[in-house]
DNA sequence: ACCGCAGTCGAACGATCGTTCGGTCGGCCG
DNA sequence: CGGCCGACCGAACGATCGTTCGACTGCGGT
């Protein structure tokens, strides 16, 4: 990476003395560091780059994490916790399959925007390291849960019938996990968030109801 | 990276002598690039790599490439011709906003899939080198083009009244853009995927006109 | 008053990065 | 046939990476 970095927004150090012992607990510098992972790319991201941002040099950074890798994972694991959380909810186990999948995609926002630096990791894995790929197959898990309740909402009639519902989950989670590329918390109310993407994805955006120019390839 | 890679799926190097003089023309070089680079993310991706995926020598690649940037900036315009060759097209400039609105988007996931990797490439750029940040500068001018369509067209009720346009329009470039997270050429083909992604968006999931559970948070 | 220890730091480790350089090979043109 | 030149390669450059080490500091407990 020869090229200069974009304005580092962290990093202020006061001034000399560090005299205060501000107790640098894992779970403050793990959120400190998806941030920043988020901001440059995990690989792009420099172990000093990370203790700057949490105001101390390299080597007492090393003092509180284990290494680069296990930050990583400890905010993979917060999304990925974040998320199965969701398919154990009463709301997400019972009812129609439509209302459940409505349930889990709302409730998805939410934890997106809840956990929004974790999550954003968990959606940018590229699977270079061990880690990586654990995290990834997590991830394909959640994925495939979902993927299988549209598929049963549609055998139920309970979805637009016509097309392939492994596309229709696809496009579903895409449509939801793009979020993070943009949201950014205090814009936007998150129960206006949740319904809007609740209205895009059941709904759509026309404004008669099945009329459009309706048209196929 | 301390990590293993995942399993490397390119670079064989014909046994011995390589005379035979294959002809590494500065596009194709650029395609095998954009390829490698979407495998491993571009920081994590080395000129080792790219040469052995070309089938040479580190520093033999660098006899037919300029550098790694280089490379990137050639594949992002790539990318970016093909998404702003979009807006010039007679179909989105004239007729209602909806129906302009409606044509880039399906001609989005046309090109979307025409050039997957030089896209994919450009949608997850992090802005760490002046390349980068120039070709976000671009994507983002592309965006707020749909973006001020969106506005347009619910201005003039063609779209479900309600809620903010500019959310709308961030979930549309969303719905679009995560196609390239998982769709691979072959699968489904590329007319049927312009239905789903057009049905999806402005018609929605649900079966029923305006019904379903339709609540709000 | 003493000690232990958590916190901090500068310096350095080997590894790997992108890039450069000097030189070899062999087909092609004169 | 002689020489040129594009293609190719091994070796090395300085820079930066993640990580380790030894030493210093000052507070809390005894």
């Amino acid at each position: 990476m020869t090229g200069t970095r974009p304005p580092a927004p962290e990093g202020e150090r006061p001034t000399a003395t560090r005299r205060a012992r501000p107790a640098y607990d894992p779970s403050s510098l793990v959120e400190v560091a998806a941030r920043v992972f988020n901001e440059r790319g995990y690989d792009a991201t420099s172990m000093e780059d990370l203790s700057a941002a949490a105001g101390i040099t390299k080597s007492s950074f090393y003092h509180h994490v284990r290494g680069k890798e296990a930050l990583l994972r400890a905010a993979l694991e917060r999304a990925l916790d974040g998320l199965f959380g969701i398919l154990d909810e009463p709301a997400a186990t019972t009812g129609t399959p439509l209302a459940r999948l409505r349930h889990i995609v709302r409730r998805q926002v939410e934890v997106l925007v809840g956990e929004l630096p974790h999550v954003t990791l968990l959606l940018r894995l590229r699977g270079n390291t061990e880690t990586e790929r654990w995290a990834l197959g997590r991830r394909r898990e959640f994925d495939a849960a979902i993927a299988s309740l549209v598929r049963e909402a549609s055998a139920a009639g309970e979805l637009r019938a016509g097309l392939d519902p492994a596309v229709d989950a696809r496009l579903l989670s895409g449509l939801v996990n793009s979020l993070v590329e943009w949201y950014r918390p205090g814009r936007v109310p998150v129960d206006e968030l949740v319904a809007e993407v609740d209205r895009m994805a059941f709904e759509g955006l026309l404004a008669q109801g099945p009329a459009g120019d309706g048209r196929r390839a």
